[in-house]
DNA sequence: TGACGTGCGTGAATCGATTCATGACAGCTG
DNA sequence: CAGCTGTCATGAATCGATTCACGCACGTCA
């Protein structure tokens, strides 16, 4: 295309590397990566005049160059369940911001609750010898974790506890949660009510269900007053199924607690399209409180997580156990408190 | 370390390389390299045993030293204004989609509409020479663009168009899109509507601005009739801001449009709580056709963007771009059309 | 004056894979 | 048998940065 260096810079020939600086500066190339990554090793006067040709030329140092001698890269992966559950964007958020700190990257991915595209990129990131990876595990078996111990990537668990401690992992306390929301409505007046629940092996959706247990048997009521429905995702799609059904029952429902805000939003529009009042008749709530609960018809009760906090710790926690001594981290469980956020859902009617 | 291969397998001893599997299967490195970049250069039995070497050390090549000579790595970028907002989201799984096809990862990351963020990531990846960015520029300047074209990354826009057909572009004909959500208010007898916009420097709110008022002079109606409020973000919470506005307004207005279906969200929500009824006192349309709108109490009437097919699309132009000659490729703008979602919220009272 | 320390810069080795010119060898032909 | 072709494998050069042992110049002190 161009004749032969008629523009106005030179950066018409491919990528100016280190060489074509030090030949510039007139030093050694390994004087300007001193220039670059330790400073005080050279004097102030090279030093500057370095760093000009630097910016003269427009210099960007390869990561690729500078990562195979490091071993490892400067990307953190994450991989979450569902890239469109508000909620795992607030932990990408989170992951975000703790990573730009220390000027890395994150490759967020979604495994779509697919353990074949779990492993197809926890392959990518192996390749990649991402820095580590944060992770939602999809797969039940636990063999996406076998691997990455196997391959020594650093790895920290989202959402999720390390059964056996093999990992650090970030969490929140669901059956706490659980308890949160059910004491709620039992404490307005609801002496029996209605778990809308998901896929039995998500342990997110066992131990919110517990929860509610708890505060029943706390509250003195029989486990009996738990009715459930299951629903077979964790969408909002599911969840007008699932609240077509619940206006099956009989005696009707009076306080509906949801295993997650996409499912509650479901029921509040197969509620609402049946002309049953919220939350004079029914009272709901859901939990993740994600933006659009806030922003329903009638504002969703919800149990919150701190979703960005999880997602920040993670990062953090990752970013800890590979920049020291790997042999010297000690992996830790934290568990962090949701918390109940009380809207118009389910007021109390008086 | 380890005195002569005395563990189960190699992997005590950090990473297993093309070197250790060259000499485990008796051949050179060039050899290896051949069975997995050109197996066909290989005789069957060569190729078989160094396959089986390689499986039995668990190697994994390292893309760090293939992309340093290689001058590209296999990681796309797609950098979007809020990921918080459901259409990115479906842009972000269309562009995975496509990547994965040919085995490219995707890097996706949030410039939240800020310059300064734009701008730091796109010098990240610029230091990791990223085979080319899906973007959706924050910097209505355009430096952000020309930063990319001087250090000739390839990029493709996404839900814009290229000006000056500088580089492809991907994005959805907001005109007509403005267009079909006012004929349709128009033809079910609402004489004047409110537009609720948004920041002005951008050219969707703009644009589809431009073809509500071309529906209404399609049908013969004054400029007039079309109200304006201007909301200063495009959330959830502006658009509550609006709907307040909206409110306030004499004559009630009975036919409103939003530039997105977040600010709807937000509309019809301070709409819900005033008492008045949708679509019965006051019809209302969205745009982008996020999950939400149809999860709405009164599921949304949107225009439906195909943001998949975009996010698609996208990323195979940008990967066309990147295989062929540089030169050979030919920009291409494309511009997709919209889909009138009808749903209650604007359903002809009778 | 010679020994020594210090501050600054050099240049070669290195990371792990790709690529290509070269060579070894087998099979075929005239 | 010499000459030629084609198939496979080799090993060295290469990508761009980092790192470290070394050397040079200068100053200080005994």
């Amino acid at each position: 295309m161009e004749p032969a260096g008629g523009g106005r810079d030179g950066a018409v020939e491919s990528m100016v590397g280190i060489k074509d600086v030090a030949r510039q500066a007139g030093v050694s190339v390994g004087t300007v990566s001193n220039v670059i990554n330790r400073p005080d090793l050279v004097s102030e006067e090279t030093r500057t005049r370095v760093q000009s040709v630097i910016s003269k030329l427009g210099y960007i140092r390869s990561e690729s160059a500078r990562q195979l001698r490091a071993g490892a890269s400067r990307i953190v992966a994450l991989l979450v369940l569902d890239m469109g559950n508000p909620f795992f964007v607030d932990v990408a958020k989170g992951a975000e911001r703790a990573a730009r700190q220390s000027r890395l990257g994150v490759m967020v991915c979604n495994s779509a609750q697919s353990t074949s595209e779990e492993v197809e990129y926890l392959s990518l990131f192996a390749e990649q010898r991402v820095r580590g990876v944060l992770i939602t595990p999809a797969d039940p078996t636990g063999q996406s974790l076998e691997a990455l111990r196997r391959q020594r990537i650093p790895y920290v668990l989202v959402d999720r506890v390390s059964a056996d401690a093999a990992a650090c992992s970030v969490s929140v306390d669901d059956v706490a949660g659980g308890r949160l929301a059910a004491h709620h409505l039992i404490a307005a007046g609801h002496a029996s009510l209605v778990y809308v629940g998901g896929p039995r092996d998500l342990p997110q959706v066992r131990d919110r269900r517990a929860g509610a247990l708890a505060a029943l048997e706390e509250a003195g009521l029989p486990a009996g007053a738990l009715t459930e429905i299951t629903a077979d995702r964790l969408d909002v799609a599911a969840g007008r199924d699932a609240g077509a059904r619940l206006l099956g029952l009989a005696p009707r429902p009076t306080a509906v607690f949801c295993a997650n805000d996409l499912l509650a939003l479901g029921v509040l529009q197969a509620v609402f399209a049946a002309r049953i009042s919220v939350p004079e008749q029914m009272a709901i709530v859901g939990y993740d409180d994600i933006e659009f609960a806030a922003a329903a018809a009638v504002p969703l009760t919800s149990v919150r997580q701190p979703a960005v906090a999880m997602g920040k710790l993670a990062a953090e926690m990752l970013l800890e156990e590979t920049s020291g001594d790997a042999d010297a981290h000690e992996h830790r469980q934290v568990v962090l408190q949701p918390e109940l956020v009380v809207r118009g859902s389910s007021l109390t009617p008086r």
